[in-house]
RNA sequence: GCGGACGUGGCUCAGUUGGUAGAGCACCACCUUGCCAAGGUGGGGGUCGCGGGUUCGAAUCCCGUCGUCCGCUCCA
C-alpha cells in the first residue's frame, strides 16, 4: 500500500512546493524550503487566516514583532526555566527521559525497569545568538520560541493606540524557533517554523465562555477550508501535559498518517489566564492592567490564545487534498489521475491559460487572455505538449481553472473554461471571463 | 542526542564475486494531434550524498561526516 506521505513528499518535491533546505550541500536537517508553488499556497493559508482573524473582524488588530527580543522577556515568561529540560538516558536500554517525568524511588526507566541513568543533560529549546558582533555571554539573545511574548509586551501600547476596549486581540503571523529535540515528519516540526497566533484579552470571569466560542471558530476554520470532518478532531489536553502558563488547553488535532495515535496536533487552543501579563508587569515594572470605563474597574485582563502552526495546516490541506483517481482517457478506457482538491482560495494558481496548441495565432492569442486576469490572479500560461497533458499538470497542482483558447476564440471571442473539481467545461465570452471567474474563486 | 535501517539523473529504481554508470517516467525542441498524461524524431541531465582510506582500479570494501526513515522525546 503506497504511504500517502510519500506521495505527498514526492509531489512536493517534483512540482516544485516544498524540498529540503541547502540541497546542494547535502541538505540540512528539519529546513525546508518553499518554493515557487509552496511560497504562494502558504501566503494564501496566511492570508486566509489574517482575513478571517483581523480583516473581517472590528475586534482583533494585527501585529509585527522582532523576531529578537529582550533577553528579559524570556526570563519573565517563564521559557528561559521552562523550555530547558534535564534528560536523563537509561545506561541500558538507551532510551531518554526528562528527569522529572520518572517516577520511583529509586527511579525505574519506564521502559526497561532498570535504574541506573546518565547525569542530567540541560536540553535548551531556545536558539540562542549574539546581538552585536562581540560574542559574549553579555550580549547573548534568543530568537523567539513563540510569537506570543509580542503581543503581552505591546499590550498597554497596542491597547492605547488602536483604543481598543476588552474584549478584543491582537493577531501576528511570523517565524518562531524551537530546538526540537526530533524534528521531522516533513514540515510537521521544523526547528524553524511559522506561527499564527492570536490574544484574545478577556475579562476575568468571561474566559472559560470566550474559550470555547474560539474552541469552535477555529474548529471551523480548518473545516471551511475544505478539510474532512472526520479528518478533524477535538482533545482536551490532561492537566499534566498543561503548558506552564495554561489554565486549560484543548488541540484540534489533524489525522497525520505518521502520528502515532493517528492524530496531530494542529492548533492548539490555550487559557493563558493572566499570567502573562502579571509576569511581565513584576519583571518590568510597568502597569500591564486595563481600565473598564464602564465599570470603573481596573483588572489583568484573561487571555485565550489560538496558537496555530502555518506549515502545519499547510501540510494538513495538502494531505487532505491529495488524490488519485481513475479518470477517462483519450485513448479509451481509464487512466490515472492525480489531483489536489485544494478549495481555490487556496490553490497556488488560480488560472491556467492554454492555447489548444502551439500555434501561431492561438499563443498570441492566449496572451492576451492571460494578461487580461494576471492583475487579479496568479495565473500560469503553459503552452508545452498536449492539451490533456495539461490539464494533468494544473490538476496535480489543484489550480482550480483551466481556460483554453482555440481556433474558434478567433473568430468569437470566447473560451473554455475547465473546472478541476468536476472536469466539465463551458464556453465564455472573454469580454465576461474575468466577472464570471470572480464568482467563482 | 541514543539504537536500528538507508542515501545511484527531477521521480521510481537496476547495477553480477570491486574494473571505471543503465532503464522507465518526467523535462526540452521539432513534427503530428487538437479538449483531458496519444504517437514519431532528436536532445539536456548523474564526479553514484560529501570527505578520507584500502586497491593497479570502487557506485560496489573500511572510517568519518551530512541527510532521510522507524522508535525514545516533543506539542505550532
Amino acid at each position: 500500500m503506497p504511504d500517502l506521505m510519500d506521495d505527498l513528499t514526492s509531489l512536493a518535491k517534483r512540482r516544485g512546493i516544498a524540498f529540503g533546505s541547502s540541497e546542494i550541500y547535502g541538505g540540512l536537517r528539519s529546513s525546508w524550503d518553499y518554493g515557487p508553488l509552496g511560497v504562494e499556497l502558504k501566503r494564501n493559508v496566511r492570508d486566509a487566516w489574517w482575513r478571517s482573524m483581523v480583516q473581517e473582524r472590528s475586534d482583533i488588530v494585527g501585529l509585527e514583532a522582532a523576531v529578537i527580543m529582550s533577553p528579559r522577556v524570556w526570563e519573565a515568561s517563564g521559557h528561559l526555566e521552562v523550555f530547558t529540560d534535564p534528560l536523563v538516558e537509561c545506561l541500558a536500554c538507551h532510551q531518554r527521559f526528562r528527569e522529572d517525568h520518572l517516577e520511583g524511588d529509586p527511579r525505574l526507566c519506564p521502559n526497561c525497569g532498570n535504574k541506573a541513568f546518565t547525569d542530567p543533560r540541560n536540553f535548551n529549546l531556545m536558539l540562542k545568538t549574539h546581538m552585536g558582533p562581540v560574542h559574549d555571554d553579555d550580549n547573548a539573545v534568543y530568537l523567539r520560541p513563540e510569537t506570543a511574548q509580542g503581543m503581552f509586551v505591546d499590550f498597554a501600547q497596542i491597547q492605547t493606540t488602536s483604543r481598543k476596549k476588552v474584549p478584543f486581540g491582537i493577531a501576528q503571523i511570523g517565524k518562531a524557533f524551537r530546538n526540537e529535540i526530533t524534528p521531522g515528519n516533513f514540515i510537521f516540526r521544523m526547528r524553524e517554523f511559522e506561527q499564527m497566533e492570536m490574544e484574545f484579552f478577556v475579562e476575568p470571569g468571561t474566559d472559560e465562555t470566550w474559550h470555547d466560542y474560539w474552541i469552535e471558530q477555529r474548529h471551523g476554520w480548518y473545516r471551511d477550508l475544505g478539510i474532512r470532518e472526520d479528518h478533524l478532531r477535538v482533545r482536551e489536553h490532561d492537566a499534566d501535559e498543561l503548558s506552564h502558563y495554561a489554565k486549560r488547553t484543548v488541540d484540534i488535532e489533524y489525522a497525520f498518517p505518521f502520528a502515532p495515535g493517528g492524530w496531530g496536533e494542529l492548533e492548539g487552543i490555550a487559557n493563558r489566564t493572566d499570567f502573562d501579563l502579571k509576569a511581565h508587569e513584576k519583571a518590568s515594572g510597568q502597569d500591564l492592567t486595563y481600565f473598564d470605563q464602564e465599570k470603573e474597574q481596573r483588572y489583568h485582563p484573561f487571555v485565550i490564545e489560538p496558537a496555530g502552526g502555518v506549515d502545519r495546516a499547510v501540510l494538513a490541506f495538502l494531505l487532505d487534498a491529495f488524490r488519485v483517481e481513475e479518470a477517462p482517457s483519450a485513448k479509451g478506457g481509464t487512466e490515472k489521475r492525480t489531483y489536489l482538491a485544494l478549495d481555490p482560495r487556496l490553490a497556488p494558481i488560480k488560472v491556467a491559460v492554454l492555447p489548444l496548441s502551439r500555434n501561431e495565432q492561438l499563443v498570441p492569442a492566449a496572451r492576451e487572455v492571460f494578461d487580461l486576469l494576471k492583475g487579479a490572479w496568479m495565473c500560469d500560461f503553459d503552452d508545452a505538449g498536449s492539451i490533456g497533458r495539461r490539464y494533468r499538470r494544473q490538476d496535480e497542482v489543484g489550480t482550480p481553472f483551466c481556460v483554453t483558447v482555440d481556433f474558434d476564440t478567433l473568430e468569437d471571442r470566447a473560451v473554455t473554461v475547465r473546472a478541476r473539481d468536476t472536469m466539465a467545461q463551458e464556453r465564455l465570452p472573454i469580454a465576461g471571463l474575468e466577472a464570471h471567474l470572480r464568482e467563482r474563486l
